[in-house]
DNA sequence: TGTACATCAGTGAACGCGCGTTCACTGATGTAC
DNA sequence: TGTACATCAGTGAACGCGCGTTCACTGATGTAC
């Protein structure tokens, strides 16, 4: 910031990711365009070039702030979830973050958009990272890799159903209670086919 | 088709319908457009209006026919799924239908678009009965709400990972490999917190 | 069976828009002497 | 400490694009008499 003046910013980098944050807030269905991040940045619409290489590069920093954001908040939800109610609290936050950030978690994940960038699959890696340390915790005897995936899947699963509005959304507590349920049940599948207290094969 | 001519198409709205699908086929990340959709059809930018209110209305039809022949597939796949086995069935055939229609799939799920279209949330009721028909089946002690919340998000989530490249999607039987694997774990599930063979509270 | 006319399903020009990106430029900054 | 100059980080005009949608229109069809 000390080099700010009427004529350079300063920081035009960090301001352009503040810009798109925010343009991604106030418009859940935006898509997000160079021009308007530029606009709100309060610059000239090419500026933004000096420091990303093309609109993709923005959208892919985005998308990794993200990603480093909804892991610290997973973090912050449990350092350690071995219960399955510690499971279910971590899994809550998830659909929160999604639901809170909508606009930003489908940049995040359902942009069709390059997967090669760097930035953002190093900061995926974070996320899976995450989710096997608590699965190898919580679940000593599984094969941590499968289940990682499992569970990662159902929690995803239930951000996007909710944000595309197939499950019910109208009020947080309401979504909490869908997603504690639906990770309980993962808990308490009995099939038909296999008796309880089977070992698993 | 009776009335065709060189004027007078004959039947615009299901070229229209068909247009679209072959556009979202040709290119994965597409934004279906109205004119594209109508330039594939041979037919004048603004023809389709005659049989469709807005581009919305459009994409909303594209989406139901997509829902239709998705839950047809399920439906195919297995009719009365009962072990975990079929239920793996059903969800490989779930994943590999994202996979091979990925533009259609976001179009049917991801599309941040009006969700009160009446075709559209018919057509979603047909897949929820479907998954909830399966859990009463499969699983006839459990909470079928509760329980079809879980498996259907846990399969949407493993097609929008694989979609989205978080998950090895090299060949098909890869992800089917990955994707039996992560419904039969739902079943081989044994928390530290509770020892196995204690009966569901 | 023939004609007048309403209705239907197209056309094509035009609107205004925002977009990504290029280019030559210029004002500000920092550095070497 | 002062000056010349390279470099950096902006500007603003311009490009060509495709988009959704409107409008007045016209060609084809079907129906009433």
């Amino acid at each position: 910031m000390s080099q700010a003046s009427a004529y350079h910013h300063g920081d035009l980098r960090a301001a352009c990711l503040r810009a798109a944050r925010e343009l991604l807030e106030e418009d859940g269905s935006a898509g997000l365009s160079l021009r308007a991040v530029a606009r709100r940045a309060g610059v000239s619409a090419t500026a933004p070039y000096r420091h990303y290489a093309d609109r993709d590069a923005l959208v892919s920093a985005v998308a990794a702030e993200g990603y480093r954001e909804l892991a610290e908040q997973l973090a912050a939800a449990h350092p350690a979830p071995s219960t399955p109610d510690d499971l279910a609290a971590v899994a809550v936050v998830y659909v929160r973050f999604a639901l809170e950030h909508p606009a930003l978690f489908r940049a995040m994940f359902a942009e069709p958009c390059d997967p090669t960038s760097e930035e953002r699959v190093a900061a995926t890696v974070v996320i899976t990272d995450y989710v096997r340390g608590i699965v190898r915790n919580a679940f000593p005897g599984a094969d941590p890799e499968a289940l990682a995936t499992t569970v990662w899947a159902l929690v995803h699963g239930l951000a996007f159903l909710h944000l595309d509005g197939k499950l019910d959304t109208s009020t947080p507590e309401v979504v909490a209670r869908q997603v504690r349920a639906a990770v309980h049940a993962l808990f308490t599948v009995a099939p038909a086919a296999r008796a309880p207290g089977t070992p698993p094969e």
